[in-house]
DNA sequence: ACGGACATGTAACACGTTACATGATTAA
DNA sequence: TTAATCATGTAACGTGTTACATGTCCGT
């Protein structure tokens, strides 16, 4: 799955130029997807080439036109094909895990701070997807739901269990710097 | 933070060769991160030429020779600057929240099957890791902890919410077949 | 006989990001 | 006046994947 079927996608929920579509991606799917100017618009032109997509030019004076693209029926089948192969497995990449696993090599501070930080955005990013709960489809209740249900179950472990890593930070710097170890 | 940065990390915990550097990572850190052989060759032979890691030919008979690397001083201080910045935001691409999204899109079957599908890799991948809490430093329980409690967060919330998008993809369903409204 | 583990490496390709170009309007 | 929002697009770059090349040994 690429940004075409992202796009795609949100087509089928209405309407959009290339530059609401870069917005609606950021409102609804930022926590799981992400797609930058510099492929959302190489992505409509190439959609619009394979009849997937058509697109009406809005003129506006003193800006670039608007051109508002929608799905055409191709379109729309492609999509729902594209939907229906059974989704990979999820792709993370977490540069906090990563440092988290070499916790002995840094000072003790830097990982509480680490851990400090993640633990207000996530609460943060939970509190912002439990406001959005309320006021939309039951499948954007469902993402919003999960988002914050990972978020705090993120949460909640950070808070019990940061110990283990701060105290093998501790106990690595104390071997290091020798610290107790005075003579 | 990239393939390198990863590279030097594994070598921070013993010598290995490229071949094993593959393998650590895959038991490791697969959850929260990837790297192909196509990646790690070049890295390797990238940071040989930078001096952050040397190497020592074991020559084998019939088989490539075998190039365990370690770490130079150089190369530690490198991952600890690395690791002493703060790190980025988690990167997650979820084919399977996308299709979610989408969920009047398809038959309500297809629905079902991706979150069983999900809901039993999720249980499978939190028992492994919870065989892994045990025998491992501090710093690896942790971080199998941390997998776990989100594998097991997700399939909580899938398996108490699931009607969300079920049901959802019913009605649409109906709508469009006209079920229900057979004259 | 066949696939998988061991072992390294390269080249073509895909995909996406960043920075740039262009420029008006509006709020702090 | 500075930054943000609106609006599209291109080119250079980075980073990683896939597939290929090469070959042995071991288990079934």
């Amino acid at each position: 799955m690429d940004v075409r079927t992202l796009c795609l996608g949100v087509l089928s929920l209405g309407d959009a130029s290339g530059y609401e579509i870069k917005k609606r991606l950021e409102d609804t799917f930022s926590h799981f997807y992400d797609a930058s100017f510099g492929s959302i618009y190489p992505a409509l032109n190439r959609l619009q080439k394979e009849g997937l997509v058509q697109c009406e030019t809005e003129a506006q004076s003193k800006r670039p036109d608007k051109k508002v693209y929608s799905l055409t029926v191709e379109g729309r089948l492609t999509l729902v094909a594209e939907l229906n192969n059974m989704p990979g497995r999820d792709r993370v990449r977490s540069e906090f895990l990563v440092a988290m696993c070499f916790a002995d090599l840094l000072p003790v501070g830097q990982i509480s701070e680490m851990i400090d930080q993640r633990l207000n955005q996530h609460k943060r990013l939970a509190a912002e997807l439990a406001g959005r709960e309320s006021r939309s489809s039951a499948a954007q209740q469902f993402i919003a739901g999960y988002g914050r249900a990972l978020y705090e179950a993120a949460a909640a472990y950070l808070e019990t269990n940061r110990h283990l890593v701060e105290s093998e930070a501790l106990l690595a710097q104390v071997d290091s710097d020798g610290v107790g170890a005075a003579d």
